[in-house]
DNA sequence: CCGCATCCTTTAGGATACTG
DNA sequence: CAGTATCCTAAAGGATGCGG
């Protein structure tokens, strides 16, 4: 009913790094995490153009039980539920930095546009 | 036919790289040709126990589209073919080593074993 | 030995409607 | 606002058999 077991047996380090970071938005929801620091549901969806209810949902969740993401409930009316990255969380986004590095020389190379997102930078 | 099209566009530089290394054995790939430098088909899939014959074939192909993988073939009887990775792909392992890093420190905050790979260390 | 073609199952991802 | 439930399609992955 939830979702397939994953979590290993692992050949590598890089297969278990691998394993929480697989999956269409979660290293967006890490790098927009690591952005605004604290961030509510709906503000994240709107930073993330494209991604549906249900996807934003499954990935928090499943970031969640990796102990890569804090789910702050608040008891008000309406709901606020905040959402902020972990220690593990955070570390995880600074291993990813070199990746991140490699994937902009690689967009380079191949002449690939990243999407805008919100922040022309050629007026 | 071939594949989907993949190849963004892509959000930032982490989708960007994921991209490519998203699919259930291109880390380990990646590693064991930066461990074996040049190997052989029927190598590579000893030192990857459970790929089936088609997967290895298949992501060996895209990465070598993504230009990360080098495929010497020599017109000899019997064929062979010698794998290796390309300067994109040494600097993409590179790059995935922190990754390594902090899936190795995942692995043992959750007492996840790795798969013994041919080296049983307990006897 | 290396790999392609085919068929099949499983999983990921998306659209939509509904709820506390 | 922040989800859950259901249904559906597309893509990934796996098993097996054939071919150069």
């Amino acid at each position: 009913m939830a979702k397939a077991p994953r979590r290993g047996p692992y050949i590598c380090g890089i297969d278990a790094a691998l394993d929480v970071v697989s999956g269409k938005w979660k290293g967006l929801i890490l790098w927009e995490l690591h952005v605004c620091r604290v961030c509510r549901f709906a503000e994240l969806r709107r930073r993330m153009p494209g991604v549906s209810e249900k996807m934003l949902t499954q990935h928090l969740r499943e970031m969640e039980e990796d102990g890569l993401v804090h789910r702050e409930v608040y008891a008000e009316v309406p709901p606020r539920v905040e959402y902020s990255l972990t220690e593990h969380g955070r570390t995880l986004n600074e291993a990813l930095g070199p990746l991140g590095v490699w994937g902009v020389e690689r967009m380079r190379r191949e002449g690939t546009e990243a999407v805008e997102v919100a922040e022309p930078s050629h007026g």
